[in-house]
DNA sequence: GGTGTGACGTCGA
DNA sequence: TTCGACGCCACAC
């Protein structure tokens, strides 16, 4: 048996997740999916789309640094605000990963 | 019920 | 380094 009611629902990881990252830091979708346990990255794109208008979802990238073409825009000017600079259309995630470790 | 789509990741050339 | 193709899972129609 499987008592989800004891559990969050990965949609809600997701959610939490996002939610605990700091400004001026980022996450990659891939890094989301993994601690929230999803076995597949495009889940958390499609949590954000849906369900992310509340959430720093301008702190989630893709795993090379870059956003998709529609929200690239919109995605380095808030980070920017935040001082996460990017070089061209990619931020160093090497510079602003976030570690949720430390 | 099956099909198409998507805010992704990884591999090979 | 860049590009294309495939895999992956959930949701809308």
């Amino acid at each position: 048996m499987a008592p989800q009611s004891q559990e969050p629902t990965p949609h809600e990881r997701v959610r939490d997740i996002i939610a605990g990252v700091p400004a001026g830091r980022v996450a990659t979708y891939g890094d989301v999916a993994a601690i929230a346990g999803l076995r597949s990255p495009r889940q958390v794109g499609w949590i954000l789309r849906e369900d992310g208008s509340d959430l720093p979802w301008h702190r989630i990238l893709r795993a090379d640094g870059t956003a998709a073409p529609q929200l690239r825009t919109e995605q380095l000017q808030l980070l920017r605000t935040e001082g996460v600079l990017a070089q061209g259309q990619k931020v160093s995630l090497r510079r602003y990963r976030w570690d949720p470790d430390g």
